[in-house]
DNA sequence: TGTACATCAGTGAACGCGCGTTCACTGATGTAC
DNA sequence: TGTACATCAGTGAACGCGCGTTCACTGATGTAC
């Protein structure tokens, strides 16, 4: 399927940075701006089923019936959204390995990467931890199925390391869904603070490093059938 | 302020089990009902803040001006079911304190305990789980504050039987915050599960348990100043 | 106890509004030759 | 390259509907005497 001589200008043409965009690359954008329109209206904490299609459409800068352009209801670009998310929790993981571990206090320094992190993308993580619980049925799944990958490649990561090596792998994706959660959990706390309160968020931050060093601690101390 | 002579009769009347219900013993019933439609409808797993004030009136049997009676808002009647909510958690403690700790396994022991409580309370415990993140701003604090209240009675109790004597309060404080939020994680997770896969469900149960020994591992093993 | 009056929980109708969805359309982009 | 036609992202108008809120009301319950 070789591309038509018209496309084929167009394609050279796509090099140059002021070239005109391709219908796809317009419809893409609109797309794009439908979902940043969705996350932009949940900024301030309102759930993503209060939100009307009319209402992204016109954050969007577009008609209603665009919408369907893109999406089959609202449903549909929520599961969109939870994609997006995915993604970003999964670029999270590709920084923290780049970055590598600080030699003296890895713990506190992974908070660090992910505080940042968190609120480089504070939207997608508003989302993400806001509807994990309360969205609609589909939503919530496909949610926990992305937390679990997410849990599934933090262990690898860590197998890869060679930490926790005396724990099997069942008991290391356990541990390591247990951090999860209290990450997103965290996640809620420190994003619904009215900005400008370093010293609350410092608390809040110094309160999540304690509990994921009560359940690393609790790792290590962890024997395959342990009675407490 | 003595009743006058016919509220007394009315009192005195009250202690009938077929007694006319007074003006306000009415009221209150119809409070209830309204709270109960409420969480009805959230019972499959719709948002709070999806509910409209005429369905929450019609599926409680009442017109829709006379929910102004007893709310001001639908958000006023959320805080309301936080309230509730809050009422059956501290009902889950002292229950459990009555039961008493299980000579042998006293983690399983609790963990059943709160298993059978949250079948009991199905509808209270998805809707505080589910808004605890998804809600509005103002109903996602209520259910902080209850949960922070709850965790520290966690810490009363646990201090009084002697457990994790060497923890500060506020570092037991944490823990507890630490326990509390994976239960009502779990407790998402276990009343999404489609009835009928008692498989599924107790997968899920053991999960919970071993994730709540990781969490208790770790406090035995805290130290106040732990580095990992 | 009986009567006359006050209270107020719940009614039913009405309002204006934003909603989701449909439709025929327009006009720029893309394709075939 | 130029032309004729096809595609299709986004438009604008229209629809019927359920929404939140208001209002004057009704009639049972409660109170004063």
């Amino acid at each position: 399927m070789a591309p038509s001589s018209t496309t084929r200008t167009r394609a050279a043409a796509r090099d140059a940075a002021d070239a005109p965009p391709t219908r796809d690359e317009r419809k893409q954008l609109t797309r794009a701006h439908l979902l940043g329109a969705a996350l932009r209206l949940m900024e301030d904490g309102r759930a993503f089923s209060s939100l009307s299609l009319r209402e992204v459409a016109r954050e969007a800068g577009v008609v209603p019936a665009a919408f369907y352009r893109h999406f089959r209801d609202m449903e549909d670009l929520g599961l969109a959204l939870v994609e997006q998310g995915g993604v970003t929790l999964r670029r999270l993981l590709r920084e923290a390995r780049r970055d590598g571990i600080p030699p003296l206090d890895m713990l506190r320094g992974s908070v660090l990467i992910y505080h940042r992190f968190l609120h480089a993308n504070r939207q997608q993580f508003a989302f993400i931890a806001g509807e994990r619980s309360g969205g609609s049925r589909a939503i919530r799944n496909a949610i926990r199925t992305e937390e679990g990958h997410f849990a599934n490649e933090m262990a690898q990561d860590m197998r890869r390391l060679g930490l926790f090596a005396h724990l099997s792998m069942p008991a290391l994706q356990m541990v390591c869904g247990l951090v999860v959660t209290t990450m997103l959990n965290a996640a809620i706390d420190i994003l619904d603070l009215p900005p400008g309160q370093p010293k609350a968020e410092a608390e809040l931050v110094d309160n999540f490093v304690r509990q994921l060093r009560v359940i690393l601690l609790g790792a290590r101390a962890w024997r395959e059938r342990t009675p407490v």
